[in-house]
RNA sequence: GGGAGCAUAGCUCAGCUGGUUCAGAGCAUCUGCCUUACAAGCAGAGGGUCACAGGUUCGAAUCCUGUUGCUCCCACCA
C-alpha cells in the first residue's frame, strides 16, 4: 500500500491553510445570512504567541469553523493591540542596547524607532496563528493604533469630555517610577514581602526646652510621641501624626504638635476612626503625598501635601535631605541617621504587601499626580444590567458574582499614561496652563480665542500624555468593524458594523473580565446601546504541571511552535481542548498533545484501511452494523450538539473522540471489514464512505487540517467541495431498541473475549457458545458479528444449563462456553459465588426499599417502577446463578 | 480583613432538579497479543468509605451545618 502508516501533519498543514486562503473561505462580507461573527483579543502587537493564546485561538476557531459549516455567515476579525506599556518598555530596551536614549532623541523620532519595531516584530504572532490553523478573515486584520481607529478612540475621549465623564484631577495613582507612568489599579500586583517596621519618635511640643538634647535625653524624655513606619524615608514628607480619638495613651495629645526629625516641621497631633490601636503604637505617621490612606486621611483633616519623591523614584529637592538619593537607598541611610540620632526605639520584622508594576515590576509608588479620569459609576449600571439579565452571559457563570462585586464596587478609571507610544491625549494648554480638549489644534485654538483673541497657535501645546492602552481597546467590537461610530452616540455607521455587531462570542481570559470585557460592554453602550457580543467563553489559566502559571522567567512554557511541529496543528488543538473546560485553569503536559497525534494517527488508519478494501458490486450481509451505527451516530450527535450548546468544548471532544475510536473503528470497521484479501461490497463501501464524511465534518472544527486532506483523499472533489465548508451533520432520531440490542451483542462479545483472555485462549481458536434464551432471533440476527468478533463458531440454543462449561450471564440470558477438559471447577465456583452474593444484597436492598411503605408512596412512580423491575432482573439472575453452581457441584 | 469557589480512581475531570442502569470517562497502570488499518496499535482486567464530622430524609457523592485543606477575586494595617 502507498499511504504513509502514520499520519505526517507537516504535508498536508501548509497546503490546505494556502488553499484555504487562496479560495477565500475564511472571508466574510454581510449577506442574508445569519452572522456568527467573534473579534480576537488583540494580542500585544510584538508579543509572541504563548500557550494561553493558544488555548484561546484554539477555542475560537473550533466555534468560528463550527459556525461557518452550520451555514452561519462567520466571521473571525483578527488583529493587535499597541500595548503602550509593554511595546514603549522594549523599545526603549532595545534603544538602551544600541546606546540611545529615549529622553534625548525626543517624541517624535522615538516613535518612528517604535513604528520601525511594528513592523518589523507586529506580525509574528498573527503569523504564528495561522500556524495553529487559525481561520480569521485576514483581510479585516486590524491594529489599534490604525489611522481610523485612533480616532475613534479621540472622538471617544472627547465625547466623554463633553459629556463630563473624562475630567482631569490630582489625584492618587500607582506610579511605575521605572516606566515613569502612571498604572491602573489592574496593573498592580501584589506580594508578600518581609519588611522592617521602624519605630520613632517624634517629639511633641508644648513641652518646656529641656536644653540641650543628647541622644539619652531624647530616648528617655516623655515629651516624644513613637510611630510605626516601614517607610521611614517618607518621613520627611509627613504633616501629620494620627491617633485612634479612643485611644487613652494618646488622648492627652491630640490637638497639639509633634516635630518632624531634620526637617523640623511643625505637625499636628489627629485623630481619626481609620487608626488601629492594635497596629505598632497605634500613632500614624501621616504622609499625604505617598499612601493612599493617609491622602485621604490628608483629605478629611486639611493637610498639607508634600511630595518628597521625584517620578524617578529618588529624594525630590523638596525633601531637604538625602535629595538625589534613590528611595530605597534612603531609607537605609534614614533608618541609620534615625539611630545615630537617637529617634529610632526600635525596629521589628514584619510581613507586608508591596504593590508591583505588572509591565517592569518596580515597587509601585503611590503618588499624587495630575491625570485624566473617567467616571465609572454611570457607566458600570447598565454593564451590570446585561449580565444580570442574561443578554450577556458569562461562561462558566460563576463569574457573574465577582463581575457583579467589581461593578458595583468600580472606582473611576485612570486612562493617561506618561508614555509617547499610543493616542496623544487631545487637550490643549495655553501659556497659562489653561486646557481646552479638541481634536486639533487649530480647533483648540479657535476655542481659545473666544478668551483670550491674542493666542496664537505657537503658544498651545498638546498634553503630552497617551491614553491607556484599554481605552483603545475597549472600542475593539466596533472599531474593527467600523471606527466612525465610536464618540457619537447614535451614529448610523456602516454596513458591516451594522450586520456583525453585536458579535457572537468572545473568548478570552478572566484575568481581563474587567478591565477589557467590562469596558467593552460600557462602551458598547454607549454608542451602540447594545453589549458587544452575547457570550464570553472565559477561559483558564494555561499552568504548568506543577500548576505554576505558565511564564518565560520561569522557563516552564513550551514554545508553541515546537509542539506543533512535534505534534501536528491538530494534535496541539485536541491537546488544549482536551483539559480544559471553561473557566477551570488547565495543567498543561505535553502528554495530552501526544494523545491528540495519536487520535489523528487513528483518524488517518482508519481512513487507510476503508481506501485499501477492493470494491465489488452488490450487496453484502453488514445491515445490521451499518443500521446500528447509523443510529448510533445520531445518538452521539445529540449529545455532541448539546455539549457545545453549553460551551462544555472538552466534552464535546471527547465524546467524538468515543464515537470515532470506540464505535467506528473498534466496533463499526471490525464488523464490516472483509477477511483479508476480499474484496467489500459496494453498499457496505459506499455507506461506510458516507459515515465517514460525516465524521470527517464532526471532527473538521476541532481537527481541521487531517479532515480536509482525507475528505479530499477520500474520494475525488470539485475544487471548492472542501470540508471547511461541507454541511455540518444533521441531527437524527436514534433507534432506542437497535441501540439496547447492541448493547447487549456486544457485552456478550467481550464476555467470550475476556474467557480467552484468561483461559488463554488464541483468538484464532474458534468457540462453541451454547444460549438459554427466550430471543432466539436477536442472537440470530447478530450471528455473523458474533461470528467475526468473538470468533464463535457454533450457536446452540438450549433450555438447560450446559455441565461442565463456562458459564456466564448477560442481562436475562445465560451462555455457555464449552472448553471441554480444561475448567477451573473450583475458580469457576468462587467466581459465581462471589456474584451471587453480591446479587443476594442486591437484591435485598431492592426489596427493603420496596417493602418500604414511605418509599413506595413518596417516591415517583417511574422510579417505584423501575426498582420493581430491578428486584425481577435479580431474582431471575439469582436463580440462574443457583443453577449453575448446583450443576458445577 | 471581605467575598466566591473547590475537595470524587495514580493524574485530569463528568456526575443537571437526592433514588445501585450512580460511583463514571480519558490518560496512566497491569495481563496477553508484532491478528496484513494503526505497537502513536489490538483484546481484556484491576483501581475510589465520593476530604472529615454531624444533620435532614424511607433513601445522600448529590441538600443543610460545622471542621480541615486548597484556589481565585477584592481590600491593602501604617
Amino acid at each position: 500500500m502507498s499511504i504513509a502508516k502514520t499520519y505526517n501533519p507537516r504535508e498536508v498543514e501548509d497546503k490546505w491553510y494556502q488553499y484555504w486562503l487562496e479560495n477565500k473561505f475564511f472571508s466574510s462580507t454581510p449577506d442574508e445570512r445569519e452572522p456568527y461573527t467573534i473579534v480576537i483579543p488583540p494580542p500585544n502587537v510584538t508579543g509572541v504567541l504563548h500557550m494561553g493564546h493558544m488555548l484561546n485561538n484554539t477555542i475560537q476557531d473550533v466555534l468560528i469553523r463550527r459556525a461557518r459549516m452550520q451555514g452561519k455567515n462567520a466571521c473571525w476579525v483578527p488583529g493587535t493591540d499597541h500595548a503602550s506599556i509593554a511595546t514603549e518598555a522594549k523599545v526603549v530596551a532595545m534603544l538602551k542596547e544600541k546606546g540611545i536614549d529615549k529622553k534625548e532623541i525626543g517624541r517624535e523620532k522615538f516613535l518612528e524607532y517604535a513604528w520601525e519595531w511594528k513592523e518589523k516584530y507586529g506580525g509574528i504572532i498573527l503569523e504564528q496563528l495561522k500556524k495553529l490553523g487559525a481561520s480569521c478573515d485576514w483581510d479585516r486584520t486590524r491594529f489599534t493604533m490604525d489611522a481610523d481607529l485612533s480616532e475613534a478612540v479621540i472622538d471617544t475621549f472627547i465625547h466623554l469630555h463633553n459629556k463630563g465623564l473624562v475630567y482631569r484631577g490630582v489625584r492618587m495613582v500607582n506610579w511605575d517610577p521605572q516606566g515613569k507612568t502612571a498604572v491602573s489599579d489592574e496593573e498592580v500586583i501584589y506580594k508578600e514581602v518581609n519588611s522592617k517596621l521602624y519605630y520613632v519618635r517624634y517629639k511633641v511640643t508644648g513641652i518646656p526646652d529641656l536644653g540641650v538634647e543628647t541622644k539619652d535625653s531624647i530616648l528617655n524624655s516623655q515629651d516624644y510621641i513613637t510611630v510605626a513606619t516601614t517607610r521611614p524615608e517618607t518621613i520627611l514628607g509627613d504633616t501629620g501624626v494620627c491617633v485612634h480619638p479612643e485611644d487613652e495613651r494618646y488622648k492627652h495629645l491630640i490637638g497639639k504638635k509633634a516635630i518632624i526629625p531634620y526637617v523640623n516641621r511643625e505637625v499636628p497631633i489627629i485623630a481619626d476612626e481609620y487608626i488601629d490601636p492594635e497596629f505598632g503604637t497605634g500613632c500614624l505617621k501621616v504622609t499625604p503625598a505617598h499612601d493612599i490612606n493617609d491622602y485621604n486621611i490628608g483629605l478629611k483633616h486639611n493637610l498639607e501635601v508634600i511630595d518628597t519623591i521625584a517620578d524617578d523614584g529618588t529624594m525630590a529637592p523638596v525633601a531637604q535631605f538625602y535629595v538625589g538619593m534613590d528611595r530605597f537607598a534612603c531609607r537605609k541611610q534614614i533608618a541609620i541617621d534615625l539611630e545615630r540620632d537617637g529617634f529610632l526605639v526600635k525596629v521589628e520584622e514584619i510581613k507586608n504587601k508591596n504593590g508591583y508594576s505588572e509591565r517592569t515590576n518596580a515597587i509601585i509608588e503611590p503618588k499624587l499626580s495630575m491625570q485624566w479620569f473617567v467616571k465609572m459609576e454611570a457607566m458600570a449600571e447598565p454593564a451590570l444590567n446585561y449580565v444580570e439579565n442574561g443578554d450577556v452571559r458569562l461562561i462558566p457563570d460563576k463569574f457573574k458574582n465577582t463581575y457583579r462585586h467589581w461593578m458595583e464596587n468600580v472606582k473611576d478609571w485612570c486612562i493617561s499614561r506618561q508614555l509617547w507610544w499610543g493616542q496623544q491625549i487631545p487637550a490643549w494648554y495655553d501659556d497659562k496652563g489653561n486646557y481646552v480638549v479638541a481634536k486639533t489644534k487649530e480647533e483648540a485654538l479657535e476655542r481659545f480665542k473666544i478668551q483670550n483673541s491674542k493666542l496664537s497657535i505657537e503658544d498651545i501645546k498638546q498634553d503630552e500624555d497617551v491614553l491607556d492602552t484599554w481605552f483603545s481597546s475597549w472600542l475593539w467590537p466596533m472599531s474593527v468593524f467600523d471606527p466612525s461610530v465610536c464618540g457619537k452616540v447614535g451614529a448610523k455607521g456602516n454596513a458591516d458594523v451594522n450586520y456583525y455587531y453585536p458579535t457572537s462570542d468572545l473568548v478570552t481570559a478572566p484575568e481581563i473580565l474587567f478591565f477589557w470585557v467590562a469596558r467593552m460592554i460600557m462602551a458598547g453602550h454607549e454608542f451602540r446601546g447594545e453589549a458587544p457580543f452575547k457570550n464570553v467563553y472565559l477561559t483558564g489559566i494555561v499552568r504548568d504541571k506543577q500548576g505554576r502559571k505558565m511564564s518565560k522567567s520561569l522557563g516552564n512554557s513550551p514554545d508553541p511552535i515546537e509542539l506543533i511541529e512535534k505534534y501536528g496543528a491538530d494534535g496541539v488543538r485536541v491537546g488544549m481542548l482536551l483539559s480544559s473546560p471553561a473557566g477551570n485553569d488547565l495543567l498543561f503536559d505535553e502528554s495530552y498533545c501526544e494523545q491528540g497525534r495519536n487520535f489523528a494517527n487513528k483518524i488517518w488508519n482508519a481512513f487507510r484501511l476503508v481506501k485499501g478494501w477492493e470494491v465489488k458490486t452488490g450487496t453484502g450481509n453488514n445491515q445490521m452494523a451499518i443500521n446500528w451505527f447509523d443510529t448510533r451516530f445520531n445518538e452521539a450527535i445529540i449529545e455532541i450538539e448539546e455539549l457545545y450548546k453549553q460551551y462544555r468544548l472538552s466534552e464535546a471532544l471527547m465524546a467524538i473522540y468515543k464515537l470515532v475510536w470506540d464505535d467506528f473503528c473498534a466496533w463499526y470497521l471490525e464488523m464490516i471489514k472483509p477477511p483479508y484479501g476480499e474484496a467489500i461490497d459496494s453498499e457496505t463501501y459506499e455507506a461506510s464512505i458516507q459515515f465517514f464524511e460525516k465524521i470527517l465534518a464532526l471532527l473538521h472544527p476541532i481537527m481541521p487540517f487531517i479532515t480536509e486532506e482525507l475528505w479530499h483523499e477520500i474520494k475525488p472533489r470539485e475544487a471548492k467541495d472542501c470540508i471547511i465548508i461541507a454541511k455540518y451533520p444533521s441531527t437524527g432520531i436514534p433507534n432506542k431498541n437497535l441501540l439496547s440490542e447492541f448493547e447487549t451483542i456486544s457485552e456478550l462479545i467481550t464476555q467470550i473475549r475476556n474467557i480467552r483472555n484468561t483461559k488463554q485462549i488464541s483468538p484464532k481458536q474458534g468457540l462453541p457458545l451454547a444460549i438459554k434464551t427466550t430471543n432466539d432471533s436477536l442472537y440470530v440476527n447478530y450471528l455473523s458479528i458474533l461470528k467475526k468478533l468473538a470468533n464463535i463458531e457454533d450457536i446452540l440454543f438450549t433450555q438447560s444449563a450446559k455441565d461442565g462449561a463456562l458459564t456466564f450471564i448477560v442481562n436475562a440470558d445465560e451462555f455457555f462456553v464449552d472448553l471441554g477438559e480444561n475448567i477451573d471447577k473450583a475458580a469457576e465456583l468462587d467466581r459465581m459465588t462471589k456474584e451471587l452474593e453480591y446479587t443476594i444484597g442486591f437484591m435485598k436492598s431492592v426489596k427493603a426499599k420496596l417493602s418500604n411503605e414511605r418509599f413506595v408512596a413518596n417516591a415517583k412512580p417511574e422510579v417505584v417502577e423501575s426498582e420493581r423491575k430491578k428486584l425481577a432482573d435479580a431474582e431471575t439472575k439469582i436463580g440462574m446463578l443457583k443453577a449453575s453452581i448446583a450443576a458445577l457441584n
